[in-house]
RNA sequence: GGUGAGGUGGGUGAGUGGCCGAAACCAACAGUUUGCUAAACUGUCGUACGUUUAACCGCGUACCGCGGGUUCGAAUCCCGCCCUCACCGCCA
């Protein structure tokens, strides 16, 4: 969520960053001012009213030890009076805190200046692309034919074990599963990231802290026996692991990374390019995440997007790599970079990793901080993008490797997957 | 699932109604001393909101797991909840 200071020292720029990220509801601007005056105003006279009960409460404390009982008693009956005012203002204060809360929580992250303006899907901007399309002129058969085919994936299985949507790896798919996970883990912690293995459930309080809650809960499994949440992505306890916590200005940059399974209910989104592993209900996926000197946040960004560029290459796919418009950027986002992948057989692009600045608007409700030079805290800037999704990897890599005589497993994936092709 | 113990500042841990936002020790930071390091000594050392300010300082308020209650006054007493630990039972 956006920090309060915004909207008191900047509110053009908010409005117009709003504005840009195709934001409706603009007037919400100058009623979380409006309230935020009145809830000041509020608390200027609940302090006023609570510190002239503390004197008299200690004068009391005087009286009573002197032994001056009826001039203590005098003093009581004036508090008491006082105190129900009192307990009136703090409600209207709690009150009014909860209503901002409520106000700004709405209002999605600004965009960078980058940011190119747009609505759709087809206003992102193609930042650069790389590798090379593939000749399927022997064969082009897509991934889903090719799994079934080398018994890599069953379908079937899976709707029979939970539903449609969780797809059973079998032999040498799930075989390959275990090599990108494995692969994408060592390539991340050669770069310096710190691997972490973390719950696959989560409590509301986590939700919340990343943006899951209050707004997406229908996106996410819930176990409501316990009250708790299946990820829909690692970024979620990852992020967390800092949550309220002061980090020392050296330990910044923190960087971490970690595989886990990934929950998403994808409610409304069926009958439309679902088929095969194109959207699934549970996958894999492995995540860097990084917590960073506000001042450096862009520069890792753009570290980071290199670092998942080589990954993508080392795999020999046909990637591009775009810059959200405004209007198709998440609601955290400041500064997003999806990478898509070419997935020959179907003939269409496929997103297989996203990766963001989300500056202060994350760390801002999780109160990750850290102490600068002069001994003040201030917000640190969080970055997270995947390295990578496993599904339409798998599905690009079986369907442009492919030849009549077997599918080419590429070289830095072989010592992990320990063949050099499914055939 | 059962029984018991407990949740206090970065850590250990004292504190059973006012002098407590909180002792002491450790860690950390700054300085003195020192050929360097170490040791010793001195000092600083929670967070948030508000107020004020160019900014600091200062001042006010709140916070001792969370939420209520009693009282003029609560870390301290009462009630509810959450969590942690130990042991037993069950189990991978």
């Amino acid at each position: 969520m956006l920090p309060i200071y915004l909207f008191r020292q900047e509110k053009e720029r908010v409005i117009e960053g709003l504005r840009k990220k195709n934001f409706k509801d603009l007037d919400l601007v100058e009623k979380i001012i409006s309230v935020d005056e009145q809830r000041r105003q509020v608390q200027v006279e609940s302090d006023t009213l609570a510190a002239t009960i503390n004197t008299a409460s200690k004068k009391i404390g005087q009286l009573m030890a002197q032994g001056q009982k009826a001039e203590a008693d005098l003093h009581k009956a004036e508090v008491s009076q006082s105190k129900e005012k009192a307990k009136e203002q703090v409600q209207r204060l709690n009150e009014l805190e909860a209503e901002l809360n409520d106000l700004i929580v709405r209002l999605p992250n600004l965009p960078h200046a980058s940011v190119p303006v747009g609505k759709t899907p087809e206003e992102n901007e193609i930042v650069r692309s790389g590798g090379q399309r593939p000749d399927l002129s022997a064969q082009k058969k897509a991934h889903w034919d090719l799994a079934a085919q080398y018994e890599l994936i069953d379908f079937e299985l899976g709707n029979k074990i939970t539903g449609s949507g969780f797809p059973v790896y079998t032999g040498r798919g799930a075989r390959l599963q275990r090599a990108l996970i494995s692969y994408f883990l060592d390539y991340n912690t050669q770069a310096g990231y710190k691997e972490f293995y973390p719950p696959y459930m989560v409590n509301e309080t986590t939700a919340y802290g990343t943006g899951q809650l209050p707004d997406k809960e229908g996106q996410m499994y819930h176990v409501a026996a316990d009250g708790f949440y299946l990820i829909p992505t690692a970024e979620v306890p990852v992020t967390n692991v800092y949550r309220d916590v002061i980090i020392a200005e050296a330990d910044l940059p923190v960087k971490m990374t970690a595989y886990s399974p990934c929950f998403r209910r994808e409610a409304g989104s069926y009958g439309k390019d679902v088929r095969g592993l194109n959207r699934v209900h549970q996958f894999d996926k492995v995540e860097i995440v990084q917590l960073v000197h506000p001042e450096q946040s862009y520069a890792v960004l753009e570290q980071m997007v290199l670092h998942v560029e080589q990954l993508l290459q080392s795999l020999g796919l046909e990637y591009r790599i775009l810059r959200l418009c405004g209007g198709d950027m998440s609601f955290t986002s400041a500064l997003t970079y999806d990478f898509e992948v070419y997935s020959a057989a179907q003939e269409r692009w496929l997103e297989v990793s996203s990766v963001s600045n989300f500056e202060n608007f994350q760390t801002n409700r999780m109160k990750i901080r850290f102490r600068d030079g002069s001994g003040k805290t201030q917000l640190v800037h969080s970055l997270n993008g995947s390295s990578l999704a496993l599904p339409r990897i798998m599905a690009c890599l079986l369907e442009n490797h492919q030849t009549p005589g077997g599918i080419k497993i590429p070289a830095a994936l072989q010592p992990y997957f320990g063949a050099d092709a499914i055939a």
